[in-house]
DNA sequence: CAACCGTGGCG
DNA sequence: TCGCCAAGGTT
């Protein structure tokens, strides 16, 4: 009888992922700005994003060297904004420190922002060969069926057995096409929804197959009711149609992000407005925007003037901008507040 | 440790 | 339509 992985880089040789574009060249900052884009977000959505971040910063000195502005710009529409403000600050310290290279060793690795201890043990496999595990999401849900692990993945006392199996099952060679394999099987054959398991090289010994236990495992997480909150947005376009935006807090939801400036109610709204800008007339109000976020969702209520004239005194305020349609699409906006600016005609 | 941090797709 | 969640990490 052969091991886990080595039933798994058999299956992975005819089967697995051999095109996606961070395996040709598998360059360390090159698996590295696809692991971190890869965070909480599938293959699909990646690509796009990291053939345009690889073209436009094609080395770890050139994303140092960039404007966070830039690399917002270039992560605007993925979410997580934290991520691409780490991987810009990652990228400083291994100028600094690290002669302008990712290091090789897992500690140094795992203490840069936005590398934990799955990231770093995908970046030295993947791109190095060497022996660490990883437990991402895959990897979670392959194991917990196949050890019929019970439990939500995220407590800590689940993940921490699911920990030892990864390390358990991890070879001494192949480190690359094992790492990359067990993603794979997670993502194309142990779906979370009606898993292939006719196809899965390691039903043999599957716990949860075994036991018809595959709708089962893993464990969802325990659900909790989704907070409500409501904001108005101000759409400010003066006589040319350029549209005041303002820079969010480093802090909080779409930090460093620009986006319309935001109020509590309709009535603050024509308050700052006024602040902004004089206004030739009353508000027209646009449909209300729902965005659901992780932990809570927004109802968004825009308000649009036009024609307004700006006040000068908003110059000297370095967070506000006047922006044309071209500049705004230049900035890391969130991605409803893009679509919104993109569908401005349909209002006009 | 639990809350925080985006977005799009799917059943 | 809507709840769930996907190649997690930080505080």
């Amino acid at each position: 009888m052969s091991t886990l992985a080595a039933r798994l880089l058999d299956w992975h040789d005819a089967h697995g992922r051999h095109d996606l574009p961070w395996q040709h060249p598998r360059a360390p900052y090159r698996v590295w700005i696809a692991e971190v884009m890869l965070q909480q977000t599938q293959v699909a959505t990646v690509i796009p994003y990291f053939l345009r971040f690889v073209q436009t910063l094609p080395t770890l000195p050139d994303l140092a060297a960039a404007d966070e502005d830039r690399v917002l710009a270039l992560w605007s529409g993925l979410g997580y904004y934290r991520r691409a403000r780490f991987l810009h600050r990652a990228a400083r310290i291994c100028v600094e420190r690290h002669g302008g290279e990712l290091p090789r060793d897992f500690d140094a690795l795992a203490a840069l922002p936005g590398i934990g201890r799955s990231t770093a043990g995908a970046i030295l496999a993947q791109a190095h060969g060497l022996r660490f595990p990883i437990l991402d999401g895959n990897v979670k849900r392959v194991l917990a069926r196949y050890h019929g692990e019970r439990g939500w993945p995220g407590a800590t006392a689940v993940e921490k057995r699911l920990w030892a199996h990864a390390e358990s099952h991890t070879p001494r060679a192949r480190l690359a096409d094992y790492t990359q394999a067990i993603m794979d099987l997670g993502a194309t054959v142990c779906t979370r929804a009606q898993p292939r398991c006719a196809a899965c090289p390691l039903a043999g010994d599957c716990v949860a197959h075994r036991h018809g236990l595959t709708a089962e495992l893993p464990q969802a997480r325990p659900s909790k009711p989704l907070p409500q909150r409501a904001a108005t947005l101000l759409l400010l376009r003066d006589r040319d149609g350029r549209v005041l935006l303002e820079r969010r807090p480093p802090q909080g939801v779409w930090a460093g992000l620009w986006s319309l400036p935001q109020a509590d109610d309709a009535d603050a709204a024509a308050r700052q407005a006024g602040r902004y800008a004089r206004l030739p007339g009353a508000a027209q109000p646009l449909p209300t925007l729902v965005h659901a976020f992780t932990h809570f969702r927004l109802h968004a209520q825009p308000l649009a003037w036009r024609d307004v004239s700006p006040l000068p005194a908003i110059a000297d305020n370095a967070r506000l901008r006047w922006c044309t349609r071209a500049e705004a699409a230049e900035l890391g906006l969130p991605a409803p507040v893009r679509r919104l600016l993109e569908a401005i005609e349909e209002y006009a």
